[in-house]
DNA sequence: ATTTTAAGATTACAAATATCATCTAAAGGA
DNA sequence: TCCTTTAGATGATATTTGTAATCTTAAAAT
């Protein structure tokens, strides 16, 4: 296990994104260690340092990774309608009950917004450029600020993080539903 | 430092509820030790078995007495139109950009709402009732299930999220005004 | 009044964790 | 080919943290 060539440490880099984008998601970036990210990335703790200079940075890293993603995955999407269908997609499969459970591939900010404030300055810095970014993906008209994006970003993530609480199947149904009208109502309704 | 009072216990109890429903909203509740807690209710670490069989227990504990805080603070607010005045003011309020920056005394959900979901099966009981609760407050219709306070719940709770992690006022106060025209416009188009 | 109980302080402890030092052997440059 | 560099493994360290044992002393119970 000695040095590798630079294209495996590229690899090896990515699978530590990786795992860490996923990890985070499904238990937090406080609860989860630097040794189980290594883990699950098929290496020991030893060398994480080769790759990121605190674990922080790496928070901030697999934050950005895992939005890159996400936003890859909306936008290779094909549909017939285009951004518009696009968009009408995104928000069908954000408030899916297979995003429910499926936290280490669902949305970032939806599972670490709330401790990225307070992880931190690059984290923070990352969580702004995905408000932003996410957003955008949601947007309708030419507004600059992208209020209704916003908005309706706003609704999703407050949504899944309800349905993620509820007790029961029925309970989260009923709570996706609601976020379902409401995002359409704001879609249809917008100012 | 021996032992105190029934009555001492008690306010004993009462300080290290308040101290933990604050500190946990500040940093989280995995970021946040038993001992930081304690010292902050005015004792050592040593007591903290007498009143709690563990710190999962105190997260639960600690999480419903937050949300009691908050849903008493609405309800105490008098307002000459009644529920739907209270209702508004509790909009305006939860929008608002003091409540952006007072962690502590804000809303339990938003602070934690994603981390209870993995918490244990204790905060994640009590995070489903405050669902419930919390909607409850902005109820409008005699919808058995609530959807549209559900819906507004969930539009507040994202857009406080996003709007704690804008880098600048300016971004803040775009997303906080995205919210109120989300939720306003929620409000007068329901179904 | 005497005995029992228990709140909170002090101390201890074992587990976890972020970070660093060292070692290895192969990669990349000379 | 030789030399320098370095990816990742192994192991160590210092700190933090949840939890428990023990002690003191006054409150309850008898």
């Amino acid at each position: 296990m000695p040095r590798m060539s630079e294209a495996d440490k590229q690899r090896s880099h990515r699978r530590i994104l990786d795992a860490a984008a996923r990890l985070f998601r499904e238990n937090g970036s406080e609860a989860t260690s630097v040794a189980e990210v290594m883990n699950a990335a098929g290496m020991t703790h030893g060398g994480f340092y080769r790759h990121f200079g605190s674990k922080e940075e790496l928070v901030a890293a697999a934050f950005r990774h895992a939005v890159d993603g996400v936003v890859a995955g909306i936008e290779e999407e094909e549909t017939p309608e285009g951004r518009a269908g696009e968009r009408d997609a995104y928000i069908a499969k954000y408030l899916s009950e297979a995003h429910l459970k499926d936290l280490g591939k669902g949305c970032p900010l939806a599972a670490l917004g709330a401790e990225l404030a307070r992880a931190g300055q690059a984290p923070l810095h990352e969580g702004a450029e995905a408000s932003i970014r996410m957003a955008e993906v949601l947007r309708h008209s030419a507004d600059p600020d992208n209020t209704q994006g916003l908005a309706i970003m706003a609704l999703m993530m407050g949504t899944i993080t309800l349905a993620r609480l509820a007790e029961n199947p029925e309970d989260a149904h009923r709570t996706l539903e609601a976020g379902k009208t409401g995002a359409a109502l704001l879609q249809e309704n917008w100012k």
